[in-house]
Order: structure tokens, then sequence, then C-alpha cells
DNA sequence: GTGGTCTAGACCACG
DNA sequence: GTGGTCTAGACCACA
């Protein structure tokens, strides 16, 4: 894996290491990131986007103990080999259930009809 | 306008007069709240979902320094008069593009067709 | 920048977390804050000038707010990078006008002719 | 007195019924506002800038505390008679002195010269 | 170390 | 009745 994979936004809300945890969720979910897969160290990562390498190292530690990543010893940290590539499509689509609940909650506050909404998503989710 | 108009969640990330800010933005935007209307004062607020009166005045301060509400002297605060209700349905739909891109974003990582990632959000969406 | 450069006058009508938040948008048009300085913590603030830490914490949070200061995390508060530091003396003499406008009307109510109100002002403003 | 000779900014920070204390104070001691001149009533100020009857009342109730007023029974609020209209030009000037030493400060703070602040000034004044 | 959020409560200003 | 300001202090999030 590369570490341009990654997307980072600095200045977003969203802390910088749960962007990277939650976004290796879903690439390994979705099987961009193979079970033993190695990932880009640390410092390459940090250096990569201009963070702080204690952030990423911090991403990485969580993700090990949730049981995500793996430290294989003098190599780094890899994808864990418990890890089968590619739940259900079911089993994806629930982890975007939370923000397409929220989505929709907004585009209700809104006064906004499915239409439109759906139509530009349409086009996003084409790309 | 009623306190009960306003959803509030204690335990989300997103910090509680912020949620307040945005909803009102929404709700501005979307018509539901209509120009000059007296919003439920501070106390009620605060009240009737069990939070501290600063963090909801601390929202509606914010909200005047967007000029999204005016203080009425004695009256309590209002949707700005400068407000015209009802923005048109592209407009309303623009607030909503940061929060379909991540969704987007998010789709593409998990590797999920855009097929029942609409099926589910035409389903949240008909509510 | 030191916490001293600031000037805080806990009796004044105007609340201390506005006085702070004006005073930066001067220090910052004046050119004696540059872009991409780093202010004096909150803690910093709050002690030297006895005051609370939420109270400097609201004055930085609003000047943020309005693109003035920009977060950088785990380092403290700076002036946003998009500052160009010194707008010409026009646009800074445009800062000035309300103060100016409201001290030619009390003259005037006053019934001062302009020699002595200018007079004094020269001495005031060439220390 | 013409209710028209107050000026009154609804929005402004300062509140109303202090812009109205302080305006008399000058109208007063500049004369314009002769000793026994009779005020127009509280309603009729009320009704012409658009504002609260009881704001006004309490502008005229501390005026009357402070001795700038007085009531006569039956006929509404006139300028004291023991004001001596007039005060000396250097007693009206100290009246100025703390906006002036802020406007200088303010100045400072902005690194603005001397000059242009008096160039502007002077057309101000001169009206 | 940095700032952020929230609470509980006091007190003020305004109408 | 309305909102505003400030305090003291707890606790969290981030680097």
């Amino acid at each position: 894996m590369d570490a341009s994979l990654l997307t980072i936004q600095p200045n977003a809300p969203e802390p910088i290491y749960r962007q990277i945890v939650e976004q290796l969720r879903r690439l390994v979910a979705g099987g961009q990131l193979a079970a033993g897969e190695l990932l880009p160290s640390v410092r390459e990562v940090a250096g990569f986007h201009a963070i702080n390498p204690m952030t990423v190292s911090r991403a990485y530690g969580l993700a090990e103990a949730e049981g995500l990543l793996e430290r294989l010893r003098g190599k780094g940290m890899a994808v864990a080999a418990t890890r089968r590539a590619g739940q259900t499509e079911h089993q994806r689509l629930a982890l975007l259930e939370p923000q397409m609940v929220e989505l929709a909650r907004h585009a209700r506050e809104l006064e906004l009809p499915a239409e439109p909404v759906l139509r530009r998503l349409t086009r996003l989710l084409g790309d």
C-alpha cells in the first residue's frame, strides 16, 4: 500500500488520527487492503501528508487494538491476517448507515425532495 | 417555533452548540423557520433538552454573528429579517454537497457499487 | 507575541472577550501581528491579565470564526496565513471611521468648534 | 425641543436609554437645550423613534436623578433650572476626553500616523 | 503542552 | 420576562 491511498484533511473538524483509522476500516472492508498487506511506515505517511508522526502512530495503535492491523516485528504494520478481505455487500453498506441517516435528516430539514439529492449522489457515486 | 423542532444528540462527537447552529441554518434555508419568526428562549430550549442555558446561548450568539438570527431586545432571538425564506432548491442542495461528497468517497473506499447505496437512501429519504 | 501586548479593561462596558477580538483585528491590520505569528496561549493571557481562561478562549474562537486566526493543532493559535500583513493606510483608516463619525457627532452636540478637538487629538496621537 | 433632535441607533451595542441620557448631557452642556426648556413627552419620543416608552422613561428618570432634568408637575420634563447653559469650552472638551483617548489608542494599534486621522476628522468636524 | 466543551451558578443589562 | 458575561472547575481531544 502506498501513503497516497490515504486522504487527509488537516483542517477538518474530524481529528486526523480518526480520519486514518476510519479509512483503514473501509479500505480493509472493501478489500482494497488485503489481509497480510504491509502498510506504509509511520514516518512515510507522516512525511507524505506533512502531519505529526505521533498522530499516525496513534492511528496505527488504535487500529491494532481493534484487531484491524497487526504488528510484524521488524517489518512494520500489516493488515491482520485474520481479516478476510471483502465482507458481504450488506455488511459494508451497514458501515455507511449512520452517515446516510444523517444525510436524510439534513435533507428533510432543508425541505429537499428525494429526487435532486439522489440525482446528485448518482453523479458523485458514478466516478 | 417550538423547542421540540431541534434535535440534540448529547453524545455525538459534534458539539451541541454547533448541532444547534447547523440545524438552524438548514431550517431557515428550508423555510421551516420564516424570516422574523421568534425562536424559543434560551431557557426554554435548555430546559426542554436538559442542557445548560449557556450552551444554547452560545449557539444563538454564533448564529447572530453570522447574520442568521437577530436579537430583539427584551423579546428574544428571531430569524433575521434580511433572510429571504426558502432559497432555491439548487442553493439548498449546495448545503448538502460536502456531506454527499464525503459519503461518495466512503462508498468508494468500501468498494460499494452505486446501486445499493442509492436504494437505501431512497428509502431513507422517502420517510 | 507577548501577552502584555493586549490591553484589558475589566470594568469597561465593552465585554472583555470583545476587547480582545477587536484589538487583535487592529494589531493584525496594523502589522504588529504578522501572518503566521503564534499568539500567547489561552492560559498565558488569562494568567497575565487575571481573567478566566474561557473568556480568552471565547475571544480566540470568535477570531478564528471570522478568519482572523487559525488553530494549529497542538501548538496554539496563530494569525491566519491568508492575512496579508499591513493593509493600506486607507483600509486601516476605514476601521476607525465609525468611531471618528461618532466623535464628530458628539463634538457637534457639545457645540465644540473643530479647533480645540483637533488640538487635543494631535497631542494624544503624538505620543 | 423636538423629538427629532435625538439620534437613536437601536442596533448599537450602546443601550438605548444610555444613548439618550448621554445625548441629553451633551445637548445641555453645549447649550442647545436651555435651562427650563421643555422636553418632548415620553410617548412622543417613543413614537417618533419606534422604541419602547419604558426605555425613554428610564432615560428621563436617570437624567432627573443626576440633576440634569426636573419634573414639572402637569407639564412634563424640563431642563433643570439650576443648569447654567453652556459650560466653558474646556469643560465641554473634557467630556470628550475618554473617547479621544480611546481613538488615539486604536490609531496606534493600527500603526496609523497622526496626519491621516486628523485630516479625516477635520472633514468630519467641518460639517 | 495546546485548545474545546460543558456545567452550575452568580450577577448584570434590557424592556 | 429576555439574553449576556464571567467565573471556577471538571473533563476531553489533540499533538
